[in-house]
DNA sequence: GCCGTTTTCGGCCCGACTGTTTTCAGTCG
């Protein structure tokens, strides 16, 4: 069995956190830190990159030493320097490293003086006043740390969605005071990303008192945690922290570009300033003491020596290097996006009629809408069978003589059976503008089975597109396991397209593996899966997951006409 | 532990807020 690269990055993780409360060097714990992101980032697997003994040496951060543990975890699946680590530390400790407020620094004076082991242990200590007089355990820290550590309940990670609407409202809100001059999302919202930890708010105004007082007296505010005249955070009633910054309008780029992070990409972008004699920070970009960038965050890529980079790439994945050397991806924008092609109607498990679906994707400017039940298979939807999908096809016929603007697509949601056949026979799928296949069964097969069950289906020649290919739910399922790699080269090879599923709880495929298959050089299907008229408006996660992955509007089948996508969809033979 | 268009040694991003300080360390993002 293969070591994932997720696992070797939390190996990596685990020594980092171990070693930060031994209070080794800062910088080789840094080192560990920096060398899991990028494992972790990576658009192969590394076990795969051990072979050849340059390619790992090559990654950012991964010098002759580490690579050298990467390649002993892929042969070994061990990793000593972990095992020594955890040796000499308490059981519990890693926890305490995730109560904010407690730091390395305060849980080696836990470990050493105390013999504190875990999160039970500290309550008990503080129960017993073991806490008081020790150095950097004041009684408001303690009673901070405590009610962090009650909280305690694993990290908690705010769906894309959610996070928009929580922090529209925010804005709205802060607009209210009318003193805003400019305000702007921040963070991972702004980047895209699958989650959003907390929200980064910031702006420009004429009074930051009162918009900060404004921030505080947010009826939607649990909790104050920090109140200060350029910086303010606060927890919400739904669990979410929010912080706002206030910065003057001459570095409004310059916050917005650190605050919208990531962080390993603004320490890329300062480490380039560095080299040029230039301090860049959250209020500009200084040469000595004077102000040269700053207003806007093209400013502060320019005077750094690079084009302006696009939010969903700053993972420091590659995206400084390819800035550097004029090869940034041209990313796909949702006005590219000329059709859908995947939707559910009433007959199967969705809302609305085949006609109603038709019309919302007209107004929303779509030029086709591929209409894709289920198939047999998932009878608990009533999917459809040979007969039923016949009939479908013919009132779909007779409806694209009448509808102006828009075209409808027979096509299907197919089932992937246990053994790689399709649910529906050939002649009927023959008869198909566009087959969608899909798996809702045996999601936890045995990698090597999984994999083997996926192409064999696309070896079906009628097969068009894999939708929702890892079949995660994020937060509640884990993806299927199988090897994406060969998956994609078999789809590239075949003709094949993969779906990005834009469903807020999929997102599915992950920006990760989109880059991969962009590399491989298959195309995808940026779809809704909309069960419901407003679903239709979910496009946006699917194409800001699609610019994650660096894809251009060429890699991106539906941002073809109908007729272009139609050569597309003919397999070779 | 990594890395080099000043370097194979000596650097390694930067600032705000809080609490416990009596001038600053710890933590966080």
């Amino acid at each position: 069995m293969p070591v994932h690269n997720s696992e070797i990055a939390e190996m990596f993780e685990e020594v980092a956190d171990l070693l930060e409360i031994e209070g080794a060097n800062e910088f080789r714990i840094r080192a560990y830190r920096n060398a899991s992101r990028v494992v972790a980032g990576l658009s192969k697997s590394a076990a795969d990159l051990v072979a050849d003994e340059k390619a790992l040496t090559e990654l950012p951060g991964i010098g002759k030493d580490l690579a050298g543990k990467i390649a002993e975890i892929c042969r070994t699946g061990k990793f000593p320097v972990l095992e020594e680590c955890r040796s000499r530390a308490s059981p519990g400790v890693r926890t305490l490293l995730r109560i904010p407020g407690l730091g390395a620094k305060r849980i080696r004076v836990l470990c050493d003086e105390l013999k504190i082991t875990g999160v039970e242990d500290l309550r008990k200590a503080a129960d017993g006043g073991k806490l008081q007089g020790i150095r950097g355990f004041g009684p408001k820290i303690v009673q901070k740390i405590l009610a962090e550590a009650k909280g305690l309940n694993g990290e908690t990670r705010t769906k894309l969605i959610v996070a928009e609407e929580i922090a529209n409202s925010l804005v709205d809100w802060l607009k209210g005071t009318r003193r805003i001059r400019q305000i702007e999302i921040a963070g991972s919202l702004r980047r895209g990303k699958e989650t959003v930890g907390d929200l980064d708010i910031l702006a420009t105004c004429e009074d930051s008192g009162e918009v900060m007082n404004c921030f505080a007296n947010y009826e939607e505010v649990k909790e104050v945690i920090s109140h200060g005249s350029t910086r303010s955070s606060v927890k919400l009633r739904s669990g979410i922290n929010v912080d706002l910054r206030v910065v003057p309008d001459e570095s409004f780029g310059a916050a917005l570009h650190y605050f919208t992070g990531s962080k390993p990409h603004n320490i890329a972008v300062r480490t380039l300033g560095v080299k040029r004699g230039l301090k860049v920070n959250e209020y500009g970009v200084f040469k000595g003491e004077k102000q040269i960038g700053g207003r806007t965050e093209q400013e502060i890529y320019a005077q750094v020596g690079l084009p302006y980079i696009e939010p969903e790439l700053r993972e420091d994945r590659g995206e400084i290097d390819a800035a550097r050397e004029g090869r940034l991806p041209w990313l796909v924008r949702l006005e590219d996006i000329r059709g859908n092609l995947h939707c559910h109607t009433t007959d199967s498990d969705g809302r609305y009629s085949i006609e109603e679906m038709a019309e919302a994707a007209r107004e929303r400017g779509y030029e086709y809408l591929a209409i894709t039940e289920h198939s047999q298979r998932i009878a608990m939807v009533r999917g459809l069978d040979t007969k039923r999908l016949r009939q479908q096809m013919r009132r779909i016929d007779k409806l694209n003589e009448k509808l102006k603007g828009i075209r409808l697509l027979k096509s299907c949601e197919v089932d992937i059976l246990e053994d790689g056949s399709l649910d529906l026979p050939d002649d009927v799928l023959k008869e198909l503008d566009v087959v969608v296949c899909s798996i809702h069964s045996k999601l936890n097969l045995p990698a090597e089975k999984q994999t083997g069950r996926i192409i064999r289906a696309m070896d079906n020649p009628h097969f068009n597109i894999l939708a929702h290919p890892t079949g995660r739910l994020i937060g509640r399922r884990a993806p299927s396991e199988f090897d994406i790699e060969r998956v994609l080269k078999a789809a590239r090879e075949r003709g094949c397209m993969i779906e990005i599923n834009a469903q807020p709880d999929r997102l599915d495929l992950p920006d990760i593996h989109c880059k991969t298959g962009k590399e491989i050089g298959v195309k995808f299907a940026i779809s809704t899966d909309a069960h419901r008229i407003s679903d239709l408006g979910l496009m946006r996660f699917g194409v800001s997951q699609a610019r994650r992955g660096w894809l251009e509007p060429q890699d991106v089948v539906n941002t073809r006409s109908w007729p272009e996508l139609q050569e597309l969809l003919k397999r070779r033979p």
